[in-house]
DNA sequence: TCAACATATAAACGTTTATACATATGATTA
DNA sequence: TAATCATATGTATAAACGTTTATATGTTGA
């Protein structure tokens, strides 16, 4: 019963991992992470074709990661919780980390 | 130029979040996350088909999470950085954070 | 060298996913 | 209400993925 210490829900971690497992919601993610922007700003700040920001925001509020906001005919969306950005800053400072240590080429 | 501070490699970051986008992986990951473990412990323990854990082993070991070393008939496998585990501990905590603080059910 | 065991690879299959295109919903203003 | 703008949804398609089954590679000991 010590696994309650070091196992974690995989179900769950597996559910975050896969909607941070694509670069255009990582991009959009970052996006929306210092102040909420609309659909057509994210649209037009990183280059993608409406209906395909507007599914992959889809997919970030359904892992809670962005929080929506309607205010006439824009919808906000913005981050829910600066955390996840300190840990894709960790995750990404450990890719940097493993690829420098890697002893096979 | 100040995206430099805030923004990441979306492209890796997206590459290591794959890796851990499977419930099989991480179970794996933990699995030899405390001590190197043979192939055929790890199926034993977790209940998977020898050719699946493989698999999963095979990508584990491409996103580096885990170091390889053979002895004898045995291939033994280990976690490369511990780190890896801090990381998805926080975001275990953070779904778990998310999930409480939503508003919308 | 042969047999037995440990692990890896390959091919095939069904499922999921990202994307593009077309269209619908919803809100605003004239 | 009509027209326009912002966003969402539906459908189709191609690529990626997880899993299984079968087979191959590699190692050890008789």
């Amino acid at each position: 019963m010590n696994n309650r210490t070091t196992n974690l829900n995989t179900h769950s971690l597996a559910f975050l991992a896969k909607c941070l497992a694509d670069e255009n919601r990582l991009r959009i993610l970052f996006c929306v992470s210092k102040e909420k922007k609309s659909v057509s700003m994210i649209v037009e700040e990183l280059g993608l074709s409406q209906p395909l920001a507007s599914h992959h925001l889809k997919e970030l509020k359904r892992a809670l990661l962005v929080k929506v906001e309607r205010s006439g005919p824009f919808v906000y969306y913005e981050i829910t919780d600066p955390r996840i950005l300190v840990i894709l800053a960790e995750l990404d400072e450990l890719g940097t980390a493993l690829l420098s240590k890697r002893t096979t080429f």
